[in-house]
Order: C-alpha cells, then sequence, then structure tokens
DNA sequence: CGCGCTTTGTGAACGTGTGCACAACTGCAT
DNA sequence: ATGCAGTTGTGCACACGTTCACAAAGCGCG
C-alpha cells in the first residue's frame, strides 16, 4: 500500500465533487458513522449512486463489496488526493465589502485555507485588522507571498482593478487564483483560475425561472460545478 | 402568445455562458462599439470563436456574415432570452457576514436584481439597515416573498440553518433558490438551486496545485463551460 | 463450507459539449 | 457584374460525462 502509484488523471467533474464528498464524510465521521455506501453518499450528496462509485473509483478501489466505504479511510484519500494534507495560505486583494467579509468567515481557515494576508491599493484602508488581519498596502504583495509561501491568491477587488489585480499575483509568485469579479481574467498559460460571479449565477436562475412560466414545470439546471481550472 | 415561436431549449452550458457575453457585450456598447466579430467576442470571453457563434445561433440567426454581430440587437436578444427584461427581486435570507455583504454590494440591484428584502431568525439582528434595506424577521418571509413578488432567495446562513431557510423560502414561494451555505440542499422538484461554495472553489484549485509539484504539467482542462480563464 | 444477500467496480451505451472545417452568404472594390 | 476578402452558421467527428446493468467479491448465517 506505500507504494506511491503514477497519479492518473482524474476527470474534472470528479474534482470538483470530491470536495462535496468530503465534507459529507466529515460530517457522517463526527456522528461517529464508520461506513458508508455509495448509495448513502450518493443521496446526502444529491447525485447518482453510480456516479459516486465511479468517482470514488479513480482515487483506488478503496470500498468493501457488500459492505461500503469506510468513512476515515475514505476522508484521508480524498484529502490526500486534493492535496488537503498540508494548509494553503491565501492572500486576498482588495479590502472592500467583500474582501472584509471573506477574510472575517472563519470557514477557510478552517478548511486548510488560512488567510496570511489581505491588500488593498487605498492607503486609508491600510492599516485596519479584519479578523485578525492587519490590511497592508499591496506593494507589499511580494513580500506576503514570498514569506508566507502563499501559492492562492483571491481577487476582491472591483471589475476595473481585478486585472491589475491578478497581474500583480501573479508577478508575486502565486499560481493560483479565485476570482469574485466580475472580469475574464487573462492570465499566462500555467495559472489556474476559478472564478465566482454572483451576477452570472443570479441570471441563469433568471433563465429557468423566466422559463418557467411559459411552460409547466421541467428539471433545472443543475450546478455543475464542473468548471475548468488551469490556462 | 401563440405568435411567440417554439422556444428552443438552449443547452445548460451555454446558458452559463451568456451572462459572460452579456456583460462584455455592455462594456462593449458602452464604449460605442456597434458591431463585434464571434472572433472579436471570443477573446474577450476567453473561449473558442466557434463556441461563441454556435452559442450565438441557439438565440437565433442574428449574426451578419462577412460583417459580424450588432453589439445593440445582440444585447437585447440575449437579455430577453435570459428573462432580463424586467427586474427579478431577491430576498436575502441571513444577516451575518456575508448577508450583509451581499446587502451591501451594489452590483445585484445594478444588474437587475434588488434586495427586496433581508431577513434572520435573530431578533437581535432585525432592524438594522443594511445598504439601504431594514433587516426583518424570518416570520415576515411569506408577506415579503408575496407583497415583493419574489421568486429568487439567497441563503446566506450558517450551514446548519441552511436547509431550514431553504424550506422556509420554498413555502413562502419562492421557486429559484442560491446557496452559498456549504451544504447540498434538498429541495422538492421544480425548485432551481445554484450553488456557490468558496470552501469547494479553494480545494479544486487545491488538487491542481498539488498537482503541479508533483509533474511540470499544466493546463489540465483547457477550456472550460463557465469560467473564463485565457492566456 | 456453501449459500444467499449486499454492494462494489466497471464495461458499454448513451447523452452532452467542443472544435474543426467549410459552404453559404455579405459587402466592397473595381 | 464579377470577384475577393471576411465572417457566419452548421454538419460532423471526437472528447467528455453520465447512467445502466451486471459480474465479481465480501459477509454472515446455518
Amino acid at each position: 500500500m506505500p507504494v506511491e502509484r503514477v497519479r492518473r488523471r482524474i476527470p474534472e467533474a470528479t474534482v470538483a465533487r470530491l470536495p462535496i464528498y468530503l465534507r459529507i464524510l466529515g460530517e457522517r465521521a463526527s456522528e461517529e458513522v464508520e461506513c458508508i455506501s455509495s448509495e448513502g453518499l450518493a443521496e446526502l450528496a444529491g447525485v447518482n449512486a453510480a456516479k459516486v462509485r465511479k468517482d470514488l473509483s479513480y482515487l483506488g478501489s478503496y470500498g468493501t463489496r457488500g459492505v461500503g466505504y469506510e468513512v476515515a479511510f475514505l476522508v484521508y484519500q480524498i484529502r490526500r488526493e486534493l492535496g488537503l494534507t498540508h494548509d494553503w495560505p491565501v492572500v486576498i486583494v482588495g479590502a472592500g465589502n467583500l474582501g472584509q467579509a471573506l477574510a472575517g468567515y472563519n470557514g477557510f481557515g478552517e478548511r486548510g485555507f488560512p488567510v496570511a494576508g489581505i491588500v488593498d491599493i487605498e492607503p486609508a484602508k491600510v492599516g485596519s485588522v479584519i479578523g485578525g488581519v492587519r490590511v497592508r498596502h499591496i506593494d507589499d504583495l511580494p513580500q506576503i507571498v514570498q514569506s508566507r509561501r502563499v501559492s492562492i491568491g483571491v481577487v476582491a477587488t472591483p471589475p476595473t482593478s481585478a486585472q491589475d489585480a491578478a497581474e500583480r499575483l501573479v508577478r508575486a509568485g502565486v499560481t493560483s487564483i479565485l476570482n469574485f469579479a466580475p472580469v475574464v481574467l487573462a492570465v499566462p498559460r500555467g495559472i489556474s483560475v476559478r472564478k465566482v460571479d454572483l451576477a452570472v449565477e443570479l441570471q441563469i436562475l433568471s433563465y429557468y425561472e423566466q422559463r418557467r412560466v411559459g411552460v409547466g414545470l421541467q428539471a433545472v439546471g443543475s450546478n455543475d460545478s464542473t468548471r475548468g481550472a488551469s490556462a
């Protein structure tokens, strides 16, 4: 078992679901559940059981036929596969409304993504403390990224500054970006970008909402978290 | 509306991209650009030109060969298709960190999703004013939803209260939900749910970040459905 | 030990999404 | 008019993702 096998490529759609399974398994583990079937996990995750089995099969054959999956072991395997065996400090660019909310949200640190720093271009914002972290000037970005070994940056600026923020992050050495600004970031090859755009989500809901009136009800577009990451 | 043409079903992946095109076209329009080619739009959206043409073809044949697409007309068509010809008031459940940030974020109203109300279960939070909207008690939900004709609800509660919030929303008459809580909501058939989960996004980035170290590979999923990443 | 019950792991079929390549068409110059 | 350069719209092939269906395998019990 200690044989580190060649790392299989895991389909993007599966990668997007693993965190969901992980959270559910964690909850189950804290309720002293030791074993779970693909059927049970599927129900809790809101997906098909066959999909769960196929997803998990990419990690290896870690289930026991006739029984199910050992929760604790599965948690370990998923965490390992997702690279969650150690913390990933993040740096937030933009200390406005959103940046503050993100920094003040403890869920980040709890889930292995401690906020290593918050920066803003506005000198007036520098110095205040949010969620235990002092806001620093954006010029300090390279120093923060290097000293804290940050590889993930969060863009929480107004749209007009987002591209600049991204470029500064990349220059400072960040290789993954989570973008909250409603713009399409242009980044060099090899930099992963994921986007969270509230307006887009609402507009998608609007589409299905609008269709609803015309015809009767119908199944709705589920959230495909199946978005690529990587340029 | 017999004359109203039969509504083609638009692929989900396309629906998810239309809002992106819409935003870009809006920006171009405000810069007095009258016409844009699929190539040009594709570059700005970080996608393939053929994909843009196919996406737009679902709306109808609104381009001019040899020329491109008339920006203003395209904006109109996309807005119509997405149901953005009128506002969609939203109600936010949860006046915590995130709920406040969302309510204070003007982008919502500007993009056609005015905040019709914010509610919280905590009496202590009721009464304060955020972004011009007074926080009300969650028991007022049905009244708000009905009087303001709200069909979209936003769940911004802690995870443990999210399912309850969703059920209250549905009972009050909401048919679409945007969920920020890290839980899988169980809702009746016919209710649309979209999820925004920061931890999941970060964990996906973690996966690619972790792979990066092992091998010097990059560019895993190349193009993606919803996200924009260009180089 | 063997039998029946349960559940996994996966081959294969199907459905959805993507990208190429090119015919069809437009507008302009001559 | 005719030709040419540019761009759309789409058929087609391929890649990716989902679901079914079932053999293989573990477990408990008599």
